[in-house]
DNA sequence: CTCCTTAGTATCCATTTGAAACCATGTTTC
DNA sequence: GAAACATGGTTTCAAATGGATACTAAGGAG
């Protein structure tokens, strides 16, 4: 059995394929791109907005999502200054995906919630 | 400014599609849903594939996927046991829009490594 | 002077992860 | 008969990560 219809071996160590989806297999990266899909946002708009989120963990997702030219890092001088984040034209291309996994999330949510009690009715039983 | 086309607002806490949403965004979940998006296949199988996974982990995300009702667990009576894995038809709805994403991720990769290193360089420089 | 905003960093602690050892079962090898 | 190997896991413990909270700096309002 061969690795499927993948130029590369996403199974393989060290491919690079797999760096780049760890790194999209990320809940608040995904919540982070989602949100700025609609508009640039500044620091703490988004820290509002996706709920949850600390301003460590805020800080740290945006480095990253910069770091792989997904997101850009503006700084106005203002006072207090203004830092606004915005997806790059390279996220643009992957908010589609990204879009049609939240709507299977939506539309399936339902199964994947019955599935689960039904496994913890099982579990209690056994 | 609103939150988008969806029906509920996935950066609420308790929205149940940020829950959905966050069992997916699991690196090895992806990749084991992968794999057996090719057929069924026993436990060590996996183990041997998607490499770099422990037992451990393998063990605990093939359970969370059976909980959400997206993989089978059958066990055969043979000696030595034989367990087999296989993608329930829910996950199978979520094959595409997966391996959307592994697309994305192969045809990308090249500009993400290029603005990596140029964010690295840039850090140095600072 | 005190409190508020901005966008973070620093610190501490809990949870998660990963590597390796161990377990139970049964077959083959020496 | 004892050792080694296969199966599919669980256990153990250190290390990495995640999250809550407090703190910084620079300036404006009261």
């Amino acid at each position: 059995m061969d690795a499927g219809p993948f130029p590369f071996d996403v199974y393989e160590d060290q491919c690079p394929t797999r760096m780049v989806l760890d790194r999209l297999a990320d809940k608040w990266a995904l919540l982070l791109m989602l949100r700025l899909a609609d508009g640039p946002l500044r620091f703490n708009q988004l820290r509002r907005d996706v709920k949850g989120i600390s301003q460590k963990v805020l800080s740290q997702t945006l480095k990253k999502l910069e770091r792989d030219g997904l997101v850009t890092r503006t700084v106005y001088p203002t006072v207090p200054v203004t830092v606004e984040y915005a997806l790059t034209p390279l996220a643009q291309t992957l908010r589609e995906p990204v879009e049609a996994l939240t709507r299977w999330a939506e539309s399936h949510m339902d199964a994947v919630q019955a599935a689960q009690q039904a496994y913890d009715a099982g579990a209690a039983a056994r």
